[in-house]
Parts: C-alpha cells; structure tokens; sequence
DNA sequence: ATTATTTATCGTATTATTGCAATAAAATAA
DNA sequence: TTATTTTATTGCAATAATACGATAAATAAT
C-alpha cells in the first residue's frame, strides 16, 4: 500500500502517466516555459527567475533530466540547461493521441 | 514545507500542473480512456476491467470528478460516469497550447 | 421485513513529494 | 594558494498521494 501498481497498467497508460507528473508541478511548468523561451538557460537564472530555493530549483531540473525532456551541459562553474527537442515532440505526440480521444454525445448518462 | 509554493506561479502554471496531477496516475488515464471508449460506465465496471480495490476507484473518480473532467450520476444502486465534454476541450486546448511551445534549435547548449 | 447489491466514506498504513539548510565539489578569480 | 562563485548532493521535516479493510447508506430483490 501507498505504492502505485503500475505492473496492472500498460505501456501507454503508465507513459501518460510518468510524463503528466513532470507536468504535475507548476516548477517544472515554469522551468519548462522559460527554457522555451530564452532557448537555453543556467541554474542561477533559474533560481533568480523563479522564487524557490537553489537547491529546491535543481532538484526539479534533475526530474526533468531524468525524464529525458531536458538536457544540461557543465560551463564553468554554472551549468545550462535546454529541451530535448526530439523528446519533447515524442513526448508531445503521446499526450496528444490521449487528448484528442473523442466521445459520442449522444451515448450519455449525465 | 512539503506543500506546493503555488502563490509564486501565475494562473496557466498552476493550471497545467492541476490538469497534469489528474493524468499522474495510471489508474486515472485507464479510467478516462474506458470513459472515452464507452462513452459511459458505471464504477462498478471500471473496478472489474483496472484491477483495483473499489475503494480506491472510488477516490480516483472523486478526484477527477472534483476537477470536472467526469460527470456522474447515480441509477439505482450503482453509480455512472462519464466525460464532461465542455470541461475535456477547455483543458485540452491548454495543455495543447503548453505542448504546442517551439525552441529554436540554433540557439542551444547542448 | 430481510437479504443482497452497489457505491461512498472513514480510518489508517505506507510511500512519494516538496522544500530548504548545510555542505560538498569543482571551476574561476584574486 | 586562497577566496569566490555556482551547482549538486545529503539529510531532514512536513505535507500529499496511494491503497485498502471496515463500514455506512441507499436501492433492489426475495
């Protein structure tokens, strides 16, 4: 108990999942959003940018890298970060199968 | 600490990561993709084809149906559910529009 | 009236997540 | 060499999420 029993789901179901937790967290949303729109940012500016604490920012960053949805290169003493942009699309093409399943109007019980 | 800083992120990011916790489970896309493909079920039913415990169906459908993703209603001793289609389109269209994001693939650092 | 069926809720145990202070690690600057 | 800067990691406290047994509540069937 307390355990998710992702052995009783399958390949799609537990991937949509895994994916929309990285999601789960406006942090990531926003680390997300900026790496998007600067291309390419460092930790520090991260931090700066959002209002958590450093170590609170990189641990998000490691979820996120993790997943595979960004990469991050050392420079220096500051390391930079950006999208994978062949995950993303991989990732992005799964949740949109899930979103564009569709209903039948007229078969309905509320 | 322990809980989500959600005051320091604006309205789209605590948006996405609500809409994204509700799909961080595998038992909640199952039960939403059974919804999709019935149109229409009754817990019951959804507690046969996942294969956990009523209760813990019963919860999850609380949670989505709290979010207003699913509507239910009760016929007699069981319980029925379904998509909210008004509610499944403003969501989908969000989340779209956080996939949808582009980098330029020039401006990288790694 | 009694029993069976079905679902929701409560209580609780277990695990996961969030957040940060303290600190380590590694490169740069003085 | 000795600070300084920047990030990752560790450790811990607090909260959230997951799962289910027990039970309540409400309708159906006998």
């Amino acid at each position: 108990m307390g355990t998710t029993k992702s052995e009783i789901f399958n390949e799609n179901q537990n991937q949509i999942s895994l994916i929309a937790k990285a999601f789960a967290h406006p942090a990531r949303v926003a680390i997300l959003q900026q790496l998007f729109k600067l291309n390419t940012c460092i930790c520090g500016d991260l931090v700066n940018e959002i209002g958590l604490a450093q170590p609170t920012i990189s641990q998000h960053l490691k979820e996120l890298k993790n997943l595979g949805i960004i990469k991050g290169t050392i420079e220096g003493t500051s390391s930079c970060y950006c999208i994978d942009d062949k995950v993303w699309k991989e990732m992005k093409q799964l949740f949109i199968n899930f979103l564009n399943q569709d209903t039948n109007p007229k078969i309905k019980c509320c």
